[in-house]
DNA sequence: TTGAAAGCGCTAACAG
DNA sequence: CTGTTAGCGCTTTCAA
């Protein structure tokens, strides 16, 4: 590590031909004391305009900028945050890290994000690597156990995103409303055998899923057949195929569009039309849903939203300890790969359907 | 901020209901000085075995972990680095993302990540204020003007990503190889005018790529026809299937996937058979490309390696002063969405071609 | 092998 | 409004 002498005092160049420039160095060139530099970062309104100038102008000339790891030593406020996600490559995360980070940083935070590649132990690791680093954590469909979960919520502010704990903030999607929406949607159109291609096993959504569309198809007097569990990705979809034509339904709804597609597709692949012979309904509305052909009709869930919501969720928490649940609006979107089913009323439902098909 | 008493010394509550374990505690739990716990940590061999285990266990009971900005403070190595793209929704990046992350955590790294949204000056923004956070910042595609990332990379070690610039270190993939690949892949299928669909303008990929191709055409005396530049969405390769075929060319090159695949369901939605008519082939082998029907014919970036490769490009750079430049080796992945051209040598070819799709 | 002391860059009382 | 002082949690000389 090179030594550099200046000013009288030493300064260490901390990284190859990179030299920090402190609040010393500051206070120095602008004549003030450290403090007065100091309050003009962090309390302005305390500090004489004139010199306030002075030192913002000194600073800005020898491109100065707080140091937030010392800053936070002494306030206990890294303005930081944690996201820690099953896995990084599944489409579903991106959009909700993409919004969560834009929003942090608009009120000054910086985002860790960390996978845990569907690992509970990872998981907790992480979740404790972190906790001394970040303001608060943001845990998106955590697959710790509850316990674990509260146990590590008293090392460092969480907001769980996609699970209900009870007394801990969370962040979850309508998937129930959205579950009904579909279910109604296919009943609509005429189906009255549906298959409910499930999700894993441990999953809240799913449980939510499941019910909704399990009360909503009972309450019209049709049927429904639950396929699974299931690991949500797309190889699992392809693979029930088979088992799907074996119940003779007519319409699917898949836990989620990963496997709705590959369902889709499957299908087509054996050579069964969609929606001519089946109809099929995803969840998620994934960027894919909308490139495949026929373009997915599905629940889109408001991951972006979500991430916000979170991230709000966690920087109030400090404010007051209010720890709410928020639970954000689903909504059904119609595309191709739904349409009349044996039991179709015929014209006038047709045209309506046509006409709120989104291209 | 509470104030809790404990053991004669007052500790601050940072966060509601969160109190942190510090170096104190453990030396005081376990009778050593604040050093010998300290030793432990950051210099085990200079500790008494005895000692040392004895400090460990009353550290794993009381749940101590270091604080790494304290530990940084000092140090001047954060364990932190940054990593910034361009848009963390794009299919193209969270492979890399994940893999950078998942590499960095197991060299006991933290990674920020960031999303500029495309824009040159947030990017410039966010190397500044993450500069003192971050032992070091990957920058993917970035934006920026050659000046202005010289200019940050006194501030911060640099690892650039998909860009060349004398003198800094870099991570590329070569994607020359994979367009000349491309191109010989079509020109052997009998196709004989090809267009290059091109990406946008300041991008270093796609020049390369349009040289490449360019070159590759020429030397086989086949007719290449450039169109664009164009902003790497698939909304533009949709729109761009009336110019494609007004050229009458038979086969088409795409930037990237996205674009492919826009193009691809806008040539079929005309009425237009790929392969049969068109041939299309797309670059990166992001996930939708193996979903969507034909399956595309693509060049694999090698998106994770570059990820992983970067970061050991950027730790390395604190051990000695190294600045290398690394080009990954791209390759063709053929599926169903090229097909023989009108000057196709008959069979022999076909029943070759047939053997290599990857299904 | 361990302890004492200084100090990383910064903020936060407290005086003046 | 500004300077003085103490100290956040930790590492690192220097002595013992």
């Amino acid at each position: 590590m090179a030594l550099t002498e200046r000013s009288g005092s030493h300064r260490i160049a901390i990284k190859e031909g990179t030299v920090a420039v402190t609040i010393r160095d500051v206070a120095r060139a602008s004549g003030v004391h450290i403090s007065t530099v100091s309050r003009t970062f962090s309390a302005p309104h305390l500090v004489n305009p004139e010199t306030r100038s002075r030192v913002l102008a000194t600073a800005e000339q020898l491109g100065y900028r707080p140091n937030r790891a010392a800053r936070a030593l002494i306030t206990g406020r890294t303005h930081n945050i944690g996201l820690i996600v099953a896995d990084i490559a599944n489409p579903f995360f991106p959009p909700l890290i993409k919004a969560a980070e834009t929003h942090a940083r608009r009120r000054d935070y910086h985002v860790f994000v960390a996978d845990t590649d569907e690992d509970p132990i990872v998981e907790l690791d992480l979740v404790q690597a972190l906790a001394k680093q970040v303001d608060g954590i943001l845990l998106c469909s955590p697959r710790m156990s509850d316990d674990q979960i509260e146990q590590v919520r008293r090392e460092v502010p969480l907001v769980v995103i996609n699970r209900m704990i009870t007394g801990l903030p969370a962040v979850v999607m309508d998937v129930g409303h959205g579950a009904r929406e579909a279910v109604r949607h296919l009943l609509d159109l005429g189906h009255r055998h549906l298959v409910y291609l499930a999700g894993p096993r441990g999953s809240w959504t799913n449980r939510e899923i499941r019910r909704a569309a399990g009360a909503t198809t009972r309450a019209a007097g049709a049927e429904l057949t639950v396929l699974g569990p299931n690991q949500p990705v797309e190889e699992t979809g392809a693979a029930a195929a088979e088992a799907v034509r074996r119940t003779c339904a007519t319409a699917v709804l898949a836990y989620n569009d990963l496997m709705a597609i590959g369902l889709l597709q499957a299908l087509q692949d054996r050579g069964v039309d969609v929606p001519g012979q089946v109809s099929v309904v995803g969840i998620d509305d994934i960027a894919y849903s909308g490139l495949v052909r026929p373009r997915l009709t599905t629940v889109a869930n408001p991951t972006a939203a979500a991430g916000r919501a979170a991230v709000d969720m966690l920087l109030q928490q400090g404010d007051d300890g209010a720890t709410g649940q928020v639970t954000l609006r689903t909504d059904l979107i119609i595309r191709n790969s739904t349409g009349p089913g044996p039991y179709a009323p015929a014209v006038a439902l047709n045209a309506e359907v046509a006409a709120t098909v989104k291209e």
